[in-house]
DNA sequence: TATGAATGAGACTTCATTCAT
DNA sequence: CATGAATGAAGTCTCATTCAT
């Protein structure tokens, strides 16, 4: 029993291991090169695995794209609950400047979102885990917003912050020509305006 | 040398006319699917012309798609000019839901504006002809800012609002399960919050 | 109008020269190894053309097999029509000699009737397309039979010499260890036998 | 001694179980699916065990589909003797009657001799298995058919009457279209035909 | 012996783009 | 200027088979 289990620890643990690599593998490349022109075979010989390989992990190239996008959502979910917890009352200017921050250092996180939701094809299951992941994010974004009464009022103003921020990196993330220090500098100094327009009630 | 000139001109307009019955061939499709799964072929064929034909009006099928984007600049920039010109104090709510009631109507600009913006090859050209049509539908955004001294910090201002509101769009545009007449209704709502904030100087 | 229409005849007389030639290539591939292990690009290269060049003329590989058995088909039966039409009254024999010398030198057509028929995925519309290249044959097979009133009974014989003489081929066509000519000997002979038991009415 | 080949021999028992188990969970398979597109990962889920073990028990795919037409021919050849043995004298449509209704229940055994026959690449000592058991069931058909001195000629006959047999499902097996039930009466009656032609000597 | 993750060659097919007519 | 047949590189994904555990 106790092995068995121990076993299908270990599987798990080396099969979560493995998809991690080439996860890993893929943010690399769309690191250095638009995530559109990024072909399976180079993801798997990044990863230093067998095109045959990917497949055991993700069904379909689109089914690893949706993993970035989780993962990342994971990520800044974790980043932002570290110090909730540990400061129950963060300023909306804190939230943007750390959210702003990350979309810098996360692009492709950005890219999926906007390729997942402006068209990409997703099936009916990956919706319904796409669903609660930005739901999670929202409930994040209403923390940090100053007291309001209307639940309702106060999710929509958590939507309007949250879209202000993500609108940023559209209308600046790879402007050609900028370089990414100067986008970076450039998206914070819009993420504290758009903070302050949020701060008060 | 009239003559001749005479001709030039409409052979201009014709080739004009040309381009455009194209560009309208692929709106027409896009707006059934989405651009990524549109083909060359499928656009000449709604066009009404050959493959070939295509290739004669536009470089690289990226070109048409940028020709889509400037389209939709244009047409913006259009309405918000009509209607600026007639009544120099237009208010920021106003421009805010015209501009997002723009957006749902023409997904496709807003579609092509993250196509270029998160990580399209565009060339060194195309780069030159964005920045000022980009800057075009920036100044008519400054021009609907409440009063502040500062030209950089009215800019900065400009371009926050801006980013806020292309947010709307990625955050809830296709979101999965929302027909389209409810998108509307939710992001004018959002459009109206983001007003709200940018109302005061 | 003329000229119009002769357009139109040269492209489909090309057209079809091209096709033509592309199941040329294919049959001399099958001539050498089994159909199910030549691939569309050896086709291609055999045809001289270009791989994309395929998919002009054949929307899936399915389809050029298809045609392989369409084009047997037909050769087949202009053959018996030949005969039979300058001579009302052809013996069983002459005919089981000259289907099953035909299978003989036309391997692939067989192949690829076995192929379909024993569960080939072919669309509706192929369905709809074999069925009346089947009964045209079985039409002849039954101008050859030796008297008979009973309409119903007499197509029934068709059917049972033409299986007779496919089964034929399935039983000995590449019997691993034979030759050609030796297998032709012997396939003759058993035709003869089967033609020599549905002589009598 | 006597321990060691009882433990040789329950091995070898064990052996032949898993073996059956692998190929009757194979029959599973194709009797729900066309056998191509049926994959060995399947079967071996199917059968309980790992791909690697079928690998075990079987050099190849191929190697499998033999097995299946030698367990096919192994039982119709039992049906056969069975009855042989019992009645010295059978008649040629009792016969016919029985290999294609047999025919009917196994179409997968059919279908690998479609298989190997048209085609299939089988290696020289496959071959060499499969030559006594097409021998074997030539065997059965000569003992149905009535008297005839030459026994060249006899065999010739038996080769005849067998070939036609095969036949019928070649030209109707999965005719499109028709059902199972339909399929089945329809061969059945020109089995009768066919017995028919081969009962005079 | 059994496992099953890994392999990797290779299949089919698509599609932006070119160029002879 | 227009055509549209042809290109051919490249993409995703499959699957029989192997081998370390």
């Amino acid at each position: 029993m106790r092995a068995d289990s121990t076993l299908h620890h270990l599987r798990a643990e080396q099969r979560a291991a493995r998809r991690e690599l080439i996860l890993s593998a893929a943010l690399d490349l769309f690191a250095e090169r638009d995530f559109r022109s990024v072909t399976a075979r180079e993801i798997a010989r990044r990863a230093g695995v067998s095109p045959g390989t990917l497949y055991l992990y993700y069904d379909t190239l689109d089914a690893l794209f949706l993993d970035v996008f989780f993962a990342g959502a994971g990520e800044i979910t974790q980043q932002l609950d570290r110090e909730l917890n540990r400061n129950g009352d963060c300023s909306v200017a804190w939230f943007c400047t750390l959210y702003v921050d990350f979309l810098n250092t996360h692009m492709t996180f950005y890219q999926m979102m906007g390729h997942f939701m402006l068209g990409g094809n997703i099936g009916r299951d990956s919706t319904e885990r796409l669903d609660p992941v930005m739901r999670n994010l929202l409930d994040r974004v209403e923390q940090v917003l100053p007291g309001r009464d209307n639940p309702g009022e106060r999710r929509l103003m958590a939507h309007a912050l949250f879209s202000a921020l993500n609108g940023i990196m559209i209308s600046y993330a790879r402007y050609p020509g900028r370089r990414a220090e100067e986008t970076r500098r450039h998206t914070l100094r819009l993420a504290e305006i758009i903070a302050q327009r949020f701060e008060t009630p």
